[in-house]
DNA sequence: AATGAATGAGTCTTCATTCAT
DNA sequence: AATGAATGAAGACTCATTCAT
């Protein structure tokens, strides 16, 4: 059994993994079961053996992608003392994690209005933003940051780095000048210049 | 039979109709054909001496949403001298169609990064948007806006009045002091605060 | 009105036609009421005009194409006194009718089997080669013909012909020789050669 | 458990027996998916585990019918050293595996012109028949058989058998004399009489 | 744990036929 | 005579799920 971490994939992460490819691929509805199965290389019934249904699957699949998301909000903004410079980061983060798995950025895309996720679920996610209404709410209350209602500043500022993803997946690049322009955008837009 | 075209609602529209409600609602492979027939009062049949095929009436659908929203933009940008004025109307005027037209911004969302939508109607749609990347364009050359790259100003712009509507929806209502934030927020980010 | 005898085609003639072709090239069930109608330049409905149904205008062209064969062989064996003579006239008359005529052909090879020809068209039809099987009868009883059951003696010297006929539209062309060969194969199966 | 084995027909030749009994009694667009099914005692879905389309069931079904055949030739020429012996056994064996096997006679008759079976396929079955055509070849240069096209040779002998199946299938029955009656006048047919 | 044969409800689509005009 | 919109039963095929092994 030693050494057998290296390397190992266990069937039922092969099946996460395969239905995820699929799925961005495909859509929802032109990846069957059987589909998946084959290309993870396991047998209808072995998928049923580590999940109930094949929406299980699919909400399973997305949460964790949003969970990393998180992960990688809470890692990028670690450490960064000016403000500035903590939200370049996150902002940055997210841009990055979003373009260099653009499989899992498309999931999600496809899925965000999807009524198979389940609304607790959609709460759980939910969650994974909190670290930002953090520090968006104390800016707020120290004046760097213009008072507005602090969901809407959330997703005002999530989205714009969306807006980047969807326009570096379209161009197949962008240049830094341009990703930086998109940051500065939504910093002149939150921000209340005269204390900054 | 005088004024019998009046409320006349050709069979053909009840499809268009009742298709776009059942889409909306139950997503795509959960509107079947049958299903759109009985709420059109139709026979299954008299779909098919309409449409080709399912994927044809989606497609017409999606076009036809596009392409209120692109009237919606010409007329709301009619006799705005002012280019403040122009922008908060073309963008209230995007907003507010969204939000009285719920239905048909749902079926958009959902159809966007759909493989059903054929790359030619896409690109008919992008054509839509052309009037604000004419006057984003003159109005970078007059210095007012922020030098950026022109396609991210138009997106990250209209994403803005996007995320304004996702809120609107989520919450069920919203003051005009949100939306007018929301609006402000998008200004800065693309002037030249100086020139201003 | 006079003249219009010239070139006029009566919509029902158009129907047959263009029903002939169209089940020829495509078969029975991939050839529609409304495609038939649309190649004709007729609405659906007025087909129904003129035929209760699409087996009804399936057997009425059967019927005549097998007329048409009949014809033939009255008119080929006309004034033929020598019996090797009137053999050949009529098997050379069967075969050129049906190369002449391919799409004919094909229509009846695609139909003779089928359960849509009533019974009592495909008696009608047997009608046709009576001429043969009475020439025939009159050679055998004259010693001239080997004494053979009747209907066999019918069915393979005509088979032959179509055998013939299948050859040539295999492949494309066919020598005189051999289509003599095949004339005089069926000859020496018929004949005493010791009396002829 | 033991000669459990005996009579134990699996669910893929149910259906394709089922397939060709109802395709020959009914036609094939009279042979619903769904009518085989129930026929062969299994459910839709289990047809199409085995076989892609209804097409690659009938493709099969034809194929290993004319294998049937070519087995037949094969099998009825061996040990035949003198020429018409070997002529009468090869055209008797044809003769009765098609009036003991009706109903695959009649699926051949029904799909041989049809556009559904490839033309892979028909090219496969074409060489079943090599073997009549490499004898005749042989008997043509030794002067016995009449110089005559060889395909044409094959076709009218092949052909006449068929007549005398379709002939037996309409009588119901034969007797030994008209058996012998075709065979001969094919013999007839083909040799040289001077030298045979 | 793993298999894959088997299921059958459900999908889109076709098409002969009818009928009001 | 002629039209063609409207019908709806029926067809081929798909696929999530089950279950005996």
């Amino acid at each position: 059994m030693y050494r057998m971490n290296v390397q190992f994939i266990s069937k039922r992460d092969k099946i996460l993994r395969e239905a995820t490819k699929l799925i961005t691929k495909k859509g929802i509805s032109d990846s069957p079961m059987s589909q998946i199965a084959k290309k993870a290389g396991v047998a209808v019934g072995t998928i049923y053996h580590y999940f109930k249904s094949k929406e299980e699957i699919i909400n399973e699949i997305y949460v964790s992608i949003r969970k990393n998301v998180g992960d990688v909000i809470i890692e990028s903004s670690k450490n960064k003392v000016d403000l500035k410079e903590a939200f370049k980061s996150v902002s940055l983060g997210i841009y990055n994690y979003y373009i260099t798995n653009p499989i899992e950025y498309s999931f999600l895309k496809q899925l965000e209005h999807s009524p198979i996720i389940t609304s607790e679920n959609h709460a759980v996610c939910e969650l994974y933003f909190s670290p930002i209404f953090g520090s968006y709410q104390k800016a707020i209350e120290a004046n760097l940051f213009i008072n507005m209602d602090l969901m809407l500043m959330g997703m005002l500022t999530y989205n714009n780095i969306i807006t980047l993803v969807e326009l570096r997946l379209k161009s197949g690049e962008l240049s830094a000048e341009i990703v930086d322009q998109a940051i500065e955008f939504s910093w002149r837009g939150i921000t209340n210049q005269k204390n900054i």
